[in-house]
DNA sequence: ACGCGCTACTGTATCGGTACAGAACCGAAA
DNA sequence: TTTCGGTTCTGTACCGATACAGTAGCGCGT
């Protein structure tokens, strides 16, 4: 059977396809007793409803939003505040009548997402700055937001408001009694952190209560993934002469694989040893000694970025999003022995 | 300025639009030299490249895979397996040119996306089998397969072989010398386990290794969230008189659950109660005992997703694939004192 | 009887590409 | 010289919808 289009039903009621195409795209425009006529005739051709692909050329937009990030999925997901901030935003776009559609970068030779998927905008979830991928975008015109990112003239932002937590986390710290105290934060492959607004943001906070305090704080890092590599990474900010009463941590993860090193060598939580995670994912709560954090609402950021990206295909001006913290004191902080 | 189309580069360069499609599109019917040309003018105009809406409806194809779930995402991912199976699909289709779209519910009326979203094919995740979604999709004509779920009658399948699976972990406790075991499993909206792939199997499997033992196991459920149904259902299982000394459970999520329940009754894990889970997820290694679980390959399966969908979609035969899991046997398990 | 405003429907011109069949040209084989 | 195959480029006909301006008919106030 050939194909049912528009066409096919307007001949077969004896209107124009305008009017069909009205009767599912604008049904006041149209009387309800056409309407009714043209939509049982459709189910009866096996009809499925507007092409989407001809709609979006016609409209001149797709009804999908992309979500940009540099890194492969596999890894992003590693940790679970990713995938969450993730299913928040498909969750509001869904409720905003928008498709969230994925672009990681690809192997393929001549496919490039940012420049070859329909989107009518873009979130830009952790991209380098200077990435090919955003030029791209940059240069088909797209709306963009950029999340947990530096911002960039003129482009929407979503951001937390890493700096007080982390500051907030540092002072708990200083608060308890701790005067020897370690950062474990994120190596970039830069080497430079500025361009990474979490790490550089949360680096600033701790230091500034940690500054306050007259304490230099000695600084370990690693990269975000493998995992593994955080528990390397503190078992040698352990295994140091001056090792410190207490450790600030880029993630709970990274908190995580503290606490791993630590029990390795015999160190107790927290009486031996503070520990201070980010994010507040669920892996806070599981582990044991449940891990003092500083709670981040990712359900939160992912519908501002959303109404953010709405905000700006509307074409109204580009807002800047600073998102609250909040320190969870739970067991692995205490006074140090 | 006016927009740069194919059209405008032809006039600049002074060939038909033919042929700068070509240019982009299939670089081998027209000479090198030319193409540099069009390839210059191009960049020259500020072009872009092809419009990927146009370029779907002359192909007839979107150049993006969608991937269907009943419930919101944000409970999905609840569950990090999930999540890694999603970003391992992402990425897979991604090397093969392909964007991964995700379907997830609208609460605004007259957004179908199962309908209106532009799409190749389909991988049909989460989803009850006579959800109006489906019905969609099979209505489109649109090559499907469907992962973790009951197969249907020509639709190409990828599960995992959950029997086997959950079998071992059953095994694994009856070879302890378990002859009181309780199982933990999923407890569906209709109350029927058996139009649910993973957990008609896992019960099967369980049950299988159980009868050649003679024990009848001691059936608890608990709905798939939140976190903290797992806890309440496990500490009834813990506080019955007959209290089993061993527990199998649907998910490492349930596992924790039971954990956090034996603590809270002070039973020692695994001295007083022995724990499997299912899926081998981060949880398993983070949590305290470690878990021992039965393990899935979840980037495998996401690959297998990607490879039969696009066989699919190239008309090939619908394949069905069935995944082998292994036990892994950490700290939760040790004979009945 | 006339003009006015409304609702209900239609005609035409895109939207920006791709497929496919051919035309023009050129060197080599017969 | 003719024929033939191959490369390179062109013309035309869609792909399946939507936007927008316009027309027809109708009730109504005057």
């Amino acid at each position: 059977m050939a194909k049912v289009t528009l066409q096919s039903i307007a001949d077969r009621v004896g209107v124009s396809r305008m009017t069909v195409s009205n009767a599912f795209s604008r049904p006041d425009q149209l009387s309800a007793e056409l309407r009714e006529r043209i939509l049982a005739a459709a189910d009866e051709l096996g009809y499925v409803g507007p092409d989407p692909a001809a709609r979006a050329l016609a409209r001149g937009r797709s009804g999908s939003v992309g979500l940009l990030l540099n890194d492969r999925l596999r890894q992003t997901f590693e940790d679970a505040i990713a995938s969450e901030f993730f299913a928040s935003v498909a969750d509001a776009l869904a409720d905003n009548g928008l498709a969230l559609t994925l672009l990681t970068p690809s192997s393929r030779a001549g496919f490039v997402p940012s420049r070859d998927v329909a989107m009518d905008g873009a979130l830009v979830y952790i991209c380098e700055p200077d990435s090919t991928d955003l030029a791209w975008l940059d240069r088909r015109g797209l709306p963009q937001v950029s999340v947990d990112q530096n911002k960039r003239e003129g482009v929407a932002s979503v951001n937390v408001d890493d700096r007080s937590g982390a500051r907030a986390a540092a002072q708990h710290l200083v608060d308890l009694g701790h005067r020897s105290v370690g950062i474990l934060t994120l190596s970039t492959s830069e080497g430079d952190l500025s361009h990474n607004f979490p790490a550089r943001e949360r680096m600033l906070g701790w230091r500034a209560a940690l500054d306050a305090a007259g304490i230099e704080p000695i600084v370990a890092s690693c990269p975000y993934q493998p995992t593994t590599a955080a528990r390397e990474a503190a078992r040698e900010l352990l295994e140091r002469p001056d090792r410190p009463t207490a450790v600030v941590c880029f993630s709970d993860a990274f908190a995580a694989g503290v606490l791993q090193a630590a029990e390795e060598l015999g160190l107790e939580v927290p009486a031996d040893l503070s520990i201070v995670g980010y994010d507040d994912s669920p892996l806070a709560s599981y582990s044991r000694p449940t891990l003092t954090t500083v709670r981040q609402d990712v359900a939160v950021k992912g519908r501002a970025a959303v109404d953010a990206i709405i905000a700006t295909m509307a074409g109204e001006p580009a807002p800047d999003v600073l998102l609250p913290t909040s320190l969870v004191v739970r067991e692995s902080t205490a006074p140090p022995a």
